[in-house]
DNA sequence: ATTTATGGCGTTAACGTTACCGCATCGATC
DNA sequence: GATCGATGCGGTAACGTTAACGCCATAAAT
C-alpha cells in the first residue's frame, strides 16, 4: 500500500502538503494540488486506517436511551449484551458508555431521562425510541453536531445516523407461513395482541394477517388483547378463555417476547390436540420452552447485535469517519430446537 | 486506558524495561520486573492493539488452496467473495492473497496445486480438504511454523489452527424437521444423493433419516443416486425415474447446491400434486426458484462468511497474535420467500 | 517605504508499541 | 589489573497519519 510518504516523494512536496490535499485544509496552488492529486489516484492510495485511528483517537462518550433492561422479560438485557461487546472490542479507542433507562411504558420516565441524557454533553446518542411523541419531541432539542442512531424502533423522517432493526411485518408473514405448515388441516389461530399499542407488535400482526389473506383466506383467526404491563399471570385469564372459546385451535401466534408464558400455560392445562407456538426472541425462558418442544419456532430479532451495531456505527462515523448505512436490517432468523444452539448465547456474562 | 509510558513512570524505570517485563524477553532484575507487574496488573493494562499492528504491520501472504469456482454451480464463488471481502478490509495490514483453484474430482489436480501452494512459501494457508486422502497428505508435508485454517470440510486430527463451517448432520435434521411439516399426510419422500462420495452429503442424509427415525418411522424415504460430474441433464432422468417410481412423492430433499435442477425439471413436468423442495445454498439460480415458490426451503451454509472468516482467522493468529477458537460453525439458517432478502447478496461484485 | 496580511510550503511532535543499540556495572578469568 | 561476558537498564527510531507551527515569499494596505 502506499502512504503518504511515497506520495510526497514522489510529487516532490513534503507529507504537510499531501495532508493538505487529501483533506481540502487549503493553503496548496492549484498546480501542486492536480500534481499530488494525479499520484493519489495513480498509486490508489488508501489511508492507512491503523495509523488514522491511533493518531486520531480521543475519548468518545455514547448515550444510550433504552428501556430497563428487565423489562418485557429482560429482552433488553439482550442490546445491551451488545453494547458492553463493542465497548470491550473499541476498549483501545477509549469508548465510554453511559446507559439511561427508562420505564417503557411511562412517558414521563422517558421524557425525563432523555432530559437528562441531552445535559449531559455526550459524543453520540443510541436511542431506542419506542415511546414515539417524547421521542419526536427529543430530536428536536439533540444539537446539530450530535448524531444519533435509533434501534429497534424508526423514526424515519429524522435526522438520524442509521436505524437498526428487523422488518416487523415480514417478520409477521414469515411466522404466517411456519404457522400454516404446521396447521394444514382444519380449525382456527389465535393471536395475542399485547398492549399498549406498539408499533412492531401491530406490523406483526399485519403481516401475520396479510399472509393468510393472500394463501389461505377461509382461515378463522382470532385476535386476543392482554395488557401487559398489569401483571403477568393475567395472561392465564386470556389463555384460558381462548381454550374455551376456540374449541378447534390449532395454533397461538405470540406478538413479543413473552411468548413463554402461553407456553407454560398450555404446559400445566394441557389438551388433547397438540397446540403450535410461534414467538419472538431468544430470552432464556423461551429458549427453555423451544428445547422442550411447547414452542415450535421463535423469531430471532439479534438483539444482541442491534446493539453492537448501534455503538459500532457511532464510532464509525465519529472516529473512523466512515460512511455509515442509512438503514441496517437484521435477519430475520427462524429457530427451532435443531439449530437453536448456533443462535443462543446466555446473557449470564452480561457485566463484562 | 493505560499506556507503556504510564506504567513506566509510576514504576520509574524507562518504556524500555516495562516492554521487556511485558514481553518477558530478559535483562530484568527480579525487583524491577515484580515493581512492573504490579502496576501493570493494578492499571489493568491492555496494549492498544491499534498500535502493535501499525508498529509490527509487515506483507503477510496468504494461499487459498479450493474447488475451482465455477464448480458446484458456481457455489465456490461465493467463499471466494468472503475472502475478497477480507482482503479489503485488512487493505492497511497488506495482507495479499494467491489462489490455488483445483478440480474438485481429481485428485491428481488437487496434489498438483497443493504442490505449488507449498513451494511458495506463503504465511498462512486457508484449505478445502474435501478430497480426504490427498489432504491428509497434505497436512504433513506442511511446514510446523506455517498456520493452516480448514474450511467447508475438516480434518479434525490435525494440527489446524481452526475450523469454519457447519454441522451437516444437523441441517439434515432440520431439513427433516421443515419437510415434515409440508408433508403431514400419507405419502412418500425422495433423497437425492450426489455422488461422488462426499462426508458432507452423506452426513446430511444420516441427520435428515435419523429425524425421521424418531419422529416418524413408517415414513417412505427413497434415496437416489446421482453422479453429477457427469453431465447435469442425466439428472433429469433420476428426476423422472422418481415421479415413475414414486406415485405419490411429496417432498424431494436435493443435499447440495444443485436444487435448482430439481426445480426447474418439476416446473416443466408439473404434476398434480405439489411437490415440496429442500436443498442447500444461496447461489443464482436456487435463489430465483426460492423466489417464485418452486423451491421452499433453502438452507443456507453462510458461504461467504466463512471465506472472510478463514482470512480473518490467519489474520487474527499471525498479525494480532490473539487466541483462534478451535472450531467456528456457521448457524445453520432456514431462507424462504419471506426472508431471502436478508441473507442474499449476489455475486457480481465479486472481483471488487 | 514600511507594515501587515496571506498564500504556499516544509518541519515537527505527537498517538502507543516494538525492538534494536549501546552504556554502565560487576564478577570472573587469565 | 586488564579483558571479557553477562546483566540491567535507558534511549530512540520507526510504523503512517494528523495538525499545529513557523518560515519565506509576494501582494495589499497604510
Amino acid at each position: 500500500m502506499a502512504t503518504i510518504k511515497e506520495i510526497a516523494e514522489l510529487a516532490h512536496v513534503s507529507i504537510g502538503t499531501v495532508d493538505r490535499v487529501l483533506h481540502n485544509r487549503g493553503r496548496v496552488s492549484s498546480d501542486t494540488k492536480r500534481k499530488v492529486e494525479k499520484i493519489i489516484k495513480e498509486l490508489d492510495y488508501k489511508p492507512n486506517l491503523l495509523a488514522r485511528q491511533l493518531k486520531l483517537s480521543r475519548d468518545y462518550t455514547f448515550g444510550v436511551l433504552m428501556p430497563e433492561l428487565h423489562q418485557d422479560s429482560k429482552y433488553w438485557e439482550r442490546p445491551a449484551l451488545g453494547i458492553y461487546k463493542a465497548k470491550r472490542e473499541l476498549e483501545s479507542q477509549k469508548i465510554n458508555i453511559k446507559f439511561f433507562h427508562f420505564n417503557r411504558y411511562s412517558e414521563a420516565s422517558f421524557i425525563e431521562k432523555s432530559n437528562r441524557l441531552l445535559n449531559d454533553h455526550l459524543d453520540g446518542l443510541l436511542i431506542t425510541p419506542i415511546l414515539i411523541k417524547p421521542a419526536r419531541e427529543l430530536i428536536h432539542k439533540i444539537p446539530e453536531d450530535i448524531p444519533y442512531v435509533f434501534f429497534d424502533s424508526d423514526i424515519p423522517d429524522s435526522n438520524r445516523l442509521t436505524f437498526i432493526g428487523q422488518d416487523p411485518y415480514r417478520s409477521g408473514m414469515l411466522a404466517a407461513k411456519l404457522m400454516r405448515l404446521m396447521t394444514m388441516t382444519d380449525g382456527s389461530i389465535a393471536i395475542i395482541r399485547i398492549l399498549p399499542e406498539d408499533y412492531h407488535i401491530d406490523q406483526r400482526i399485519e403481516g401475520f394477517l396479510h399472509y393468510y389473506r393472500e394463501n389461505d383466506g377461509k382461515k378463522n383467526i382470532q385476535i386476543y388483547e392482554w395488557k401487559e404491563q398489569r401483571d403477568l399471570s393475567s395472561l392465564d385469564i386470556i389463555s384460558q378463555k381462548i381454550l374455551d372459546e376456540q374449541s378447534d385451535l390449532q395454533g397461538i401466534f405470540v406478538t413479543n417476547a413473552l411468548t413463554y408464558l402461553i407456553a407454560s400455560f398450555l404446559e400445566k392445562h394441557h389438551t388433547e390436540r397438540h397446540i403450535r407456538i410461534i414467538g419472538y426472541d431468544l430470552i432464556d425462558k423461551n429458549v427453555d420452552y423451544l428445547r422442550s418442544g411447547m414452542i415450535d419456532f421463535l423469531i430471532n430479532q439479534f438483539s444482541i447485535d442491534q446493539g453492537y451495531q448501534g455503538i459500532y456505527s457511532l464510532f464509525k462515523h465519529l472516529a473512523l469517519k466512515q460512511k455509515v448505512d442509512d438503514t441496517i436490517m437484521m435477519p430475520i432468523n427462524i429457530v427451532m430446537n435443531e439449530n437453536i444452539d448456533y443462535y443462543y448465547y446466555s446473557t449470564d456474562d452480561l457485566g463484562r
